[in-house]
DNA sequence: TACATTACTAACCACTCAGTCAGTAATGAA
DNA sequence: TTCATTACTGACTGAGTGGTTAGTAATGTA
């Protein structure tokens, strides 16, 4: 009966050195990056401690990542842009009026994306998009341009059923936007204001309206 | 006649290299250490860039502050906490009801702080806060604490002249302050919406209301 | 002109960190 | 058991940067 690895480190199973477990890297190395670059910033985010948090060391983290930015941009595409596959698939079979699309998506966007760690990436391409143009570049077609196409289709198929009022589409898509930002940003960077935490629907309520 | 130092170096006026400028170095160091700042954020910003902007060497820049922290707060200091004497004087000798009170002080923010160079500083405090918890406290105190009670002040001449509903000071507070932060990271971090120029007086008008 | 003061410079140090690579050990096959 | 493969390590490199300091030159004074 191997004991609890007090004197024979080469043998027991609990927490083996060196263990090779090439599937599962990616993943927990994704993990990692996460929470880092929401917790730090991108600039601040040291490999070193990518590595560390997800258990293996620094050199690793470049067998599966070929330079930090490529491993943000797996972030990001991990965590948002990977997705816009299965929103717009769920915008094509979405029954319901527009008002209630509206609120659907804004709902699921801060279930699945708002409201998790994902919406810090967010903040961060705020804070420092301009300090590195190529990550911003990317994050811009990768994440900006379909988030607007899918809340602009998502606007337009209300004009089209007669629900919403034909306004300026492209003010109406920024107006959702900002609603975003500010609950993003609320959630991230002012650790004040809302004690008690507001709900979503008066924001796509209002969106529908403006 | 001393031409335009083509062959004289040590003669002509112009551009002397090692001036002696005691006067009117910490204004310039100053001023190019804001511009650099809200450009770059405070992490990213070099100090030799900064005394290079400046026309000096990198030394000289500690020689007028101690540290890059140094910098920054008298930065802080200079743009913006340094005004809450003159602000909170205005604040004794305003004659007006509390919708105009409210109104002229966000007014004169946005003219004086908002939609200047100085409002960066704000952006660069949410962006990086998070990493410098020492600045932040320095923001925290020196800025945030005095700029909430200036605030609270105006509403609670407000609701004691019997002009404002006698709200939630802490919320209606932290209405006013999201107002701010929204003008504020529109002009800095997003470089999208608002092609048209938004006037205050809605935002104004709605905090009155809040 | 000689000397003292000091604003200023530039070379330098200490340290951080993204990225590299020679080597090590876990694994599977024969 | 032996060997080949390869996931993994950790020491190293080189670029970059905050902060220091020995020295230089501008200025005032006598």
């Amino acid at each position: 009966m191997p004991t609890t690895s007090l004197f024979c480190p080469p043998d027991t199973g609990l927490a083996p050195k060196r263990a090779r477990r090439k599937e599962a890297r990616p993943g927990e190395l994704l993990d990692a990056a996460l929470d880092l670059f929401v917790e730090k910033g991108f600039a601040a985010t040291r490999m070193e401690e990518v590595a560390a948090r997800a258990g293996v060391s620094k050199g690793t983290v470049f067998l599966y990542f070929s330079s930090k930015e490529e491993l943000f941009k797996a972030v990001v595409r991990h965590n948002i842009s990977g997705r816009f596959p299965q929103w717009n698939a769920e915008f094509e079979s979405f029954r319901g009026s527009g008002a209630e699309m509206l609120r659907y998506c804004m709902q699921s966007w801060w279930d699945g994306v708002g409201a998790t760690q994902a919406s810090g990436i967010s903040k961060l391409m705020v804070s420092e998009g301009r300090n590195f143009p190529e990550i911003a570049a990317f994050y811009q077609n990768e994440v900006v341009a379909p988030g607007h196409q899918l809340i602009r289709r998502v606007l337009q198929r209300g004009i089209d059923r007669g629900e919403f009022r034909a306004i300026d589409l492209d003010q109406a898509v920024y107006g959702v936007i900002a609603s975003m930002m500010f609950l993003i940003l609320s959630k991230h960077s002012m650790g004040m204001c809302l004690k008690e935490d507001m709900n979503l629907d008066p924001h796509a309520y209002i969106a529908c309206q403006a």
